[in-house]
DNA sequence: TTCGCCATACTACCATACAAGTTAGAGGCG
DNA sequence: CGCCTCTAACTTGTATGGTAGTATGGCGAA
């Protein structure tokens, strides 16, 4: 197989598809994708230290390659490098957040009003089986799988609107969003709100109706807030200043 | 080499209002910056090769240092890194285009929202005086000032809105943009053209008439189009397939 | 002539060594 | 006792050598 000499760009977009991780990588991807990892999932906390040596000696390699992961993470503003002194992983910031959500709402919003005009009937068994694999998730407590399933719908919406690249960008913002959402449990009835929202969305789509979809989604979008508030009170320690 | 102090890039970092990052400024950053105004400017062509042993000889340089500034160009899809073989500015890209105007235009519309919403007398004499100083660089045929001056009002119009954090976005997606444009000969009845969107724009917005101000901004973000197709047949070496 | 193989010269990648800046703590001095 | 200072142990930044993978040009054989 030949075929595995891909570009670094190639490696990293195929990361955030989140399917069919290519095997040969180069050292430095490898340790980037496991700290990005761990760093969204909570893993290692924000404002954790992040030694270049540590984690060197943590994956048994020289530092070079762990200090070009750590400079890919600090582009994507996942640690803060202070120069001689330490690297960080970075704390939550409330502009950051509002931001990431101004952002994807404002795609996503473009997005919708496509997805309206570009309606055909093929799309409707792929979202129709979503929205029904949402509800088994809800019945059974499926929080892990009824995520999957939430992105999927949007991704979904995305193809709708044949917009595919957009979507790539809802996820970019979504997900930081969703890093702070790990520290809050989330409970089955909001999970049912979710999906209820998701059928209006639904309905408004397959009607056509664009200012309909745009009004349910933006409230779609809103419903994170509270969950973000009660994060920022209850963990202030992952929180900047 | 060691002794960096003042360079012409703080005053534009600090144009920039974006978060209290603690600028390190090293080497490997300097050099980052330099290719990187050099790839934008065009100064180095799309499809050039640009040899770690090559570029760090011409900076006087080791080759650590470029690589690291490699990899953040290559983080930014500016250049691909193909491993044992070369790194080499990347073409061109439709997709990648259609993706950053996309993204500018729904960040932009949203902000246009928030812009009449929250509109307010004391923002007049700013937007006033860059919209007259547009029409000076018009008059002289600045196309240089005048290009700054148009990023000017759109930063203006995120001030408005109370969301300077999304200007950072619609800056990053216009600036890929305005690359291509770089190939492009304007001339002033163009430019004088898009002065009379930013009085649109502006009228819309004061008079907080939200629908009217978008309908102006999506015509006016949609005249650059003719301008990347002719610039996509004149040049399609600079494209990628 | 044309095709296939191999040596060679390139490339990016990784490891090691050294340099320079920052911080914390021990110890001397007022 | 308290404060200042200096040292030592961290940190990240840079330089350099060596390694593995890739493309290319030349040579030999069909």
């Amino acid at each position: 197989m030949t075929e595995v000499v891909t570009t670094k760009q190639d490696e990293r977009e195929s990361l955030s598809m989140a399917y069919s991780i290519p095997e040969r990588r180069s050292t430095a991807d490898i340790i980037f994708a496991q700290l990005r990892d761990e760093i969204m999932s909570l893993d290692i906390l924000p404002g954790a230290k992040l030694s270049e040596s540590e984690v060197a000696a943590k994956f048994g390699v020289s530092r070079q390659p762990v200090r070009e992961a750590l400079n890919l993470l600090s582009s994507e503003d996942l640690v803060t490098i202070q120069p001689q002194k330490a690297t960080r992983v970075r704390k939550f910031s409330m502009a950051r957040i509002d931001t990431a959500r101004f952002v994807r709402r404002a795609v996503e919003v473009e997005v919708i009003k496509f997805a309206c005009k570009n309606w055909s009937d093929l799309y409707r068994p792929g979202l129709e089986r979503c929205m029904s694999a949402q509800d088994r998730a809800v019945a059974t407590h499926d929080t892990q799988g009824f995520h999957v399933l939430d992105e999927e719908f949007h991704a979904l919406l995305a193809d709708v609107a044949q917009t595919p690249f957009a979507f790539a960008r809802i996820k970019e913002n979504k997900a930081y969003v969703d890093r702070i959402c790990v520290l809050s449990l989330k409970n089955t009835d909001e999970m049912a709100v979710l999906v209820d929202d998701h059928r209006a969305i639904f309905e408004h789509i397959t009607a056509q109706d664009a200012a309909g979809a745009e009004h349910v989604l933006r409230a779609h979008l809103a419903r994170i807030e509270k969950t973000i508030e009660a994060v920022r009170l209850s963990n202030a320690e992952y929180f900047d200043a």
